[in-house]
DNA sequence: ATTAGGG
DNA sequence: CCCTAAT
């Protein structure tokens, strides 16, 4: 492995490494700690998906009380003109779960910065401002959204914020866990501790989480279901005996989400640790999440009860009412050995069979200053693949695609040129050292890329361009390693006068 | 832990 | 990039 007694700490062939953000492989990793309530989750949460879960979740129980199982839509039922949404100034907050004490901790020191950073270069986005919704959601079960920026259309598909979190539609290069080769994960995820110097893993404690942000909602379909559902919906209240009037308003400050931990190297820029929790925000987001609730303390399970048979009524303190964003589906930990942790679960209403509307993020990168300066950088800053989020379970088991840049594929070639093919653990060290996102193997297997992407017509070559001269350098080294084979000698260099002036000293071969 | 190749 | 066999 490459590990970090290397010689160039951190910086190589002129080349800062420490700021490299390692994201990827460190989610392939995640805990298998659960809650002690059995529910388990794992992630985030920005306050556009809390609504929105918010609002299913209504739906679930709305259906169970209408006594309208057809009705148990994926929607929630909500009346437009009942939506509002007002806009304050960015205020969040986190919490621990339980803990009155860090209580006032505020999650927006804390996260909403990488947020901002990401949100703030797309003011298009409509998300350029966060702020504080109140959701009272009354024994109607319709929902409020209260704040003081009402807009226009009221209304907005919540997807806005998976926009612009940057969240995609899943493809081909979809997250998956199938643990093939669960020995080689385990092994790699343990040994070199110095390997992964990121290592994300999402254990299921709660946090209290006030993400609160100024969204807009709207999607015409979605609002028409939802409007002819809540018509649906009052027909029934009004024909019913209990037509009562009594609302009860639930203000939700916070929210309780799992706690997201992060390993981070001491020499971590803030910034690659700002990507790191963004990463880990999105990876949350991008999987299915329902919101569960306790009251008191227990589970409130059942979602066919009333809010008043809980005991939730106009008179009543709410203080002990809270909610819980926890993932929707199921986690089949018998496909995921050792190093493929498992995902939590399970919690309140998945067990109904009412599964939450699957959130279909749209496919938006976000830019922020980092990536646009790292652009020229050797190492891209966080070449994250958003569209493989989406159905990323909360565990990540591949790591995600990073193109080599020109650059890194420059180090790469002059490290061959001068050490051959054979001995990828002293290119890595030479070259790539702190780049802990390419591994030897990676690096002889780029190689052996580049070798055919040499050999190939221009025309039939993807991706990012590559330089012909660098092509033909890497063809030039490969020609000229074939015939020189590798000696194991611990200082050979290139052969001299066979790939120009690049060689340093020769030892023969 | 590395190397070398196939997938 | 992943997975492995062989060192």
């Amino acid at each position: 492995m490459m590990s970090k007694k290397s010689i160039c700490h951190g910086r190589c062939n002129g080349f800062e490494w420490s700021n490299v953000p390692k994201a990827p492989r460190s989610l392939r990793r995640s805990s298998h700690k659960r809650s002690s309530d059995g529910s388990k989750l794992c992630a985030f949460e920005l306050l556009a998906a809390v609504a929105d879960k918010l609002l299913q979740e209504s739906e679930s129980s709305t259906s169970s009380i209408s006594q309208e199982p057809k009705e148990q839509a994926a929607f929630p039922i909500v009346k437009q003109e009942e939506l509002e949404v007002k806009g304050n100034d960015v205020k969040s907050e986190i919490v621990d779960h339980g803990s009155s004490a860090e209580s006032k901790s505020n999650l927006a020191r804390k996260l909403d910065p990488p947020l901002k950073e990401s949100l703030e270069s797309d003011n298009d986005s409509g998300l350029e401002h966060v702020s504080e919704v109140t959701i009272v959601k009354n024994v109607e079960n319709n929902v409020k959204l209260e704040g003081d920026a009402p807009r226009q259309g009221g209304l907005r598909d919540v997807n806005l914020v998976n926009h612009v979190l940057g969240i995609t539609d899943d493809d081909e290069n979809s997250f998956r866990c199938d643990c093939r080769g669960a020995r080689m994960r385990a092994f790699r995820s343990r040994s070199h501790g110095g390997y992964r110097r990121v290592r994300k893993m999402l254990t299921y404690r709660y946090r209290k989480v006030t993400l609160m942000k100024d969204y807009e909602l709207t999607n015409p379909t979605k609002l028409g279901q939802i409007e002819a559902a809540s018509k649906r919906r009052k027909l029934f209240h009004q024909s019913g005996k209990e037509n009562k009037t009594d609302k009860v308003k639930i203000s939700i400050k916070s929210i309780k989400v799992p706690e997201l931990y992060i390993e981070m190297p001491e020499n971590a820029s803030i910034a690659s640790l700002k990507r790191t929790v963004m990463e880990a925000v999105r990876t949350f987001l991008g999987g299915k999440l329902h919101v569960g609730m306790s009251l008191e303390g227990k589970k409130v399970k059942d979602n066919n009860r009333t809010l008043k048979q809980i005991g939730i009524s106009m008179n009543r303190d709410l203080d002990t009412l809270g909610f819980t964003l926890e993932p929707s589906l199921p986690y089949d930990t018998s496909r995921q050995p050792s190093s493929c942790t498992a995902s939590p679960i399970v919690g309140v209403g998945s067990s109904n069979g009412l599964l939450n509307e699957e959130i279909v993020p749209l496919e938006t990168e976000v830019l922020t200053e980092e990536k646009v300066a790292a652009s020229n950088a050797l190492v891209p800053a966080v070449p994250i693949n958003y569209k493989q989020i989406n159905k990323a379970e909360v565990t990540q088991c591949r790591r995600i695609r990073r193109p080599f840049s020109v650059m890194e594929v420059e180090a790469l070639v002059e490290a061959v040129e001068t050490l051959g093919t054979g001995r990828w653990r002293q290119v890595k060290l030479r070259a790539f050292d702190g780049a802990d996102h390419r591994t030897y193997v990676d690096l002889k297997d780029k190689w052996k890329t580049l070798v055919h992407t040499a050999s190939i017509s221009p025309q039939q070559r993807r991706g990012e361009p590559m330089p012909q001269d660098l092509l033909d350098r890497v063809l030039a080294a490969h020609r000229c390693w074939s015939i020189h084979q590798v000696k194991p000698r611990k200082h050979q260099t290139a052969p001299l006068g066979i790939l120009g002036g690049s060689s340093v000293e020769f030892v023969g071969i």
